[in-house]
DNA sequence: CTGAAAGCGCTTACAG
DNA sequence: CTGAAAGCGCTTACAG
């Protein structure tokens, strides 16, 4: 916590002007005089100058740094989510601010807002509403420069950048119809979220007669639970509960399980974001797997690059695991191991 | 995006200078004549007025915002103690920005440095490892405010907040006892941090002839598995689980149930941070519930107070679910409804 | 109570 | 190729 050495120290002690050390510091210029370059470098190394990046902040007009919004971080995917961008970002040089909604449109505007009082040069978000986020998107997007991620809001007039719903959706109901299923129950909950509203419309454009609807009040940790209870309540189970997230999958496991239902034997259960959750359990979640990186690489090429209202969808890949495959249980676990993920 | 009005604006269009209008904008001095301090305030909001946070700070030489490092943000608890920061910090009107290590001390040092090059007046930081952190921990002490969360490291040279696991070892070990578990298994990782460490020693402390400890080799998401099988396959099962994290318990769960052992009955099952996961499954599973809002309070007090090398221990608290006490499995679930946790 | 001036630490036209 | 100067947009002693 010393005083801090400036440009100007730097530059005094190598007998150069401001504008020399800057020049070589910041790597702006190539022009410079190699041995004053040299001896710039030099003496900063030694004197462990740091450029005061709110100096330069100030003076570029230029942060480098972005800001992401995300309706909850209790929701895992969403963790992923900023997980990959902030990887991504990083490695391009940015950096990343991060702030949660509460699952609240009121509060993601707030945030919105309070992204002005902070340091970054864009935002990234993902709206908790799909009717009700994007008058405050829209508004923040005058300030700065916004895109919206997996999730878009109307009227937000902004860019999007997302995963393909509907190809994820039938590669689900596909895979479990070759493997012999013919009553699917598509479990999901109403939910304001474009995501949402787009798996369920994809399932109800490929569901034949047998299929089911089961919709949750919402997407709460126990609806999965709730959702298994009401199938074991109302006549014969289905042979397939496709889950539009992860949570709605596991919880549906667990219960299912206690109850004596063999899965996949019985019932086989699909998941949908890929999350790590579904392979705490046994046997593991088949689910889809999304291109974060992928995703992520977007987002960031359109907050450096030019902005557009456009919008980017990205194919999601189906991960066949143990809950739709007996066979796979085997190796699925060995799967499981190769993707380990730690804990405390 | 159009060009940004600044307080010489507001001060020209206000008939003041950029002083006066400084002073009531940024609330910093109380003594302005009430009519002048109206009209810039008028016309501020009329003109859109924002502080540019960056001039603030250069000129203030502080950004009331800091960084927090955890390991992984792949660890749901870590998630939680980040967003019990962000929320305290937030309240307090300080910024947060976040990074993770990759569980990889090299990588830390990393990300400790390159908050140098960022907008933060200090550091929390939750060390990846007891043996392996304290260097980057004390370099990065040397020019900046920082302050260890949930774990420490030997010779970091700073402060620490987190929980009395000797406590929480404790009131889960008493638990168990009063009801009637007899040998009692620890189930741990061979890790490196100081939480981990400080747990099996307390264990070890209060253990008795009966009790076994089963250390994994790593806090992989398949060792609760591995733990389940380790146990079916060596002698008679214990008839309690004490797992070290939570994802422990959850994976040894649901491969136990998976074999037809009966939990609670069979066997009780503890988890330790009392993270969301463990309402996901079915009976949920009694944990420690740690006031998380309260070590974030204590660590956003020692950011912005006076800088202390002191030790601050928070007591957990015992939350009894279904796991190791049947009578409870219907409470459980209603309190589950009441700690709703959405998914997207 | 108010304003003119200095300065936070950089970067970048501009002139040489 | 290099340096003197201006300026990014604020805040804060300082003088009045």
């Amino acid at each position: 916590m010393s005083a801090r050495t400036t440009l100007a120290d730097v530059a005094a002690a190598a007998g150069v002007s401001r504008s020399t050390a800057s020049r070589v510091l910041a790597g702006t210029d190539r022009n410079v005089d190699e041995r004053l370059a040299k001896r710039v470098l030099a003496v900063s190394e030694q004197l462990g100058y740091r450029t005061n990046p709110v100096a330069r902040a100030l003076r570029r007009r230029s942060t480098d740094t972005f800001g992401i919004l995300v309706p909850s971080l209790r929701n895992p995917y969403f963790v992923q989510l900023v997980d990959a961008f902030t990887r991504v970002a990083g490695d391009a040089g940015l950096g990343v601010v991060l702030a949660d909604s509460g699952d609240d449109p009121d509060t993601e505007a707030a945030r919105l807002d309070a992204f002005h009082e902070s340091f970054v040069d864009g935002i990234v978000v993902v709206p908790t509403s799909q009717s009700r986020s994007g008058t405050a998107i829209r508004k923040a997007g005058e300030r700065t420069r916004i895109i919206q991620l997996d999730r878009w809001s109307d009227d937000a007039g902004c860019g999007f950048v997302g995963i393909d719903n509907h190809a994820g959706v039938q590669f689900v109901v596909e895979h479990l119809r070759s493997s012999g299923r013919e009553r699917i129950a598509y479990v999901g909950a109403e939910q304001e979220s474009s995501a949402g509203a787009e798996r369920l419309a994809a399932f109800r454009a490929l569901s034949r007669p047998g299929d089911t609807v089961i919709m949750l009040p919402r997407f709460a940790l126990s609806a999965g639970h709730d959702a298994a209870r009401r199938m074991l309540g109302s006549g014969p189970l289905p042979d397939a509960a496709m889950c539009a997230a992860d949570v709605l999958a596991v919880g549906m496991l667990s219960t299912l399980q206690r109850e004596g239902v063999d899965i996949p034997a019985d019932i086989a259960i699909t998941g949908f974001d890929g999350t790590d959750l579904l392979e705490l359990v046994n046997p593991s979640i088949t689910t889809l797997h999304h291109r974060l990186d992928a995703l992520a690489q977007q987002v960031v090429g359109y907050l450096v690059g030019e902005p557009t209202v456009g919008e980017v969808r990205i194919q999601p890949e189906l991960v066949v695991r143990g809950s739709t495959a007996p066979g796979l249980l085997e190796k699925s676990s060995r799967q499981l191991r190769a993707m380990r993920v730690e804990a405390r």
